[in-house]
DNA sequence: TTAGGTACTATAAATAATGTAAGTAATGAG
DNA sequence: CTCATTACTTACATTATTTATAGTACCTAA
């Protein structure tokens, strides 16, 4: 996050991936540590700033912001700002955002049955 | 990738999160940079290590070294060692490494409508 | 004896991502 | 005037991932 230097080998690499791979692409836009868990909280309908960050226990508010402004610059969530004091924002997922359902309901099938298989005690 | 500090918050986050979530527990097991590619690649069947090299301009043998033990260690790939000279190594999907290919073409698919989105151009 | 192919390993350096802690603006309530 | 609230921003520190470059073991064939 924060930086990408536009000259460097891993920059060179991930663009000719994403250029082939639509699925490495997809990967590289959604790939962040909380990207995911934000778009799943967002299937449920708009939220707050604040709320996202009680729902996501861990992130930092710097975290929670980079993030938010990624996804919003890759067209998968909407901002809207209300001008009241105190500020009100709200996210809520585009339609390509939306979209993001049946990848996030495969992964979760996926990571279900992977975990089962590595730790069946559960 | 090499190496990971279980005492860092970092460390912490990504366990919290991948303990709560599947889909971020997937995501976090699949999200290497290079590792969709590999996968991809090895749906049609099993490569040798010059192979998959090969295939993947750009990867160094380190990097993909360190992508193949990590999928092995995460029962995606298996790594079969025939005991000839020179050396013949190959990876094959596992059975739940196969089942990632309704994941990876979910990530198509919408990979492939977001790129449309952002460069209709196309 | 030397060169060549294969699948790596070792080490160091560069890049990128994440975390910590503090501060900001606006304004209405008290 | 002071404090509380909300959604951030900024500067800096730490951790994690990726790249670069060189080298290894093994046997075989020339």
């Amino acid at each position: 996050m924060s930086e990408i230097k536009q000259s460097s080998t891993n920059f060179a690499n991930k663009l000719a991936l994403s250029d082939e791979c639509p699925e490495v692409y997809a990967s590289h836009i959604i790939g962040g540590q909380w990207t995911l868990v934000i778009c799943s909280w967002l299937l449920n309908g708009k939220l707050r700033f604040g709320e996202l960050s009680k729902k996501i226990p861990g992130i930092t508010e710097r975290m929670l912001t980079l993030q938010l402004r990624k996804l919003e610059e890759h067209k998968i969530i909407s901002r809207t700002v209300y001008a009241e004091v105190p500020p009100r924002v709200e996210y809520e997922l585009t339609e390509i955002g939306y979209a993001l359902k049946s990848v996030i309901m495969e992964l979760e099938v996926w990571g279900k049955s992977h975990k089962d298989l590595i730790d069946p005690s559960v």
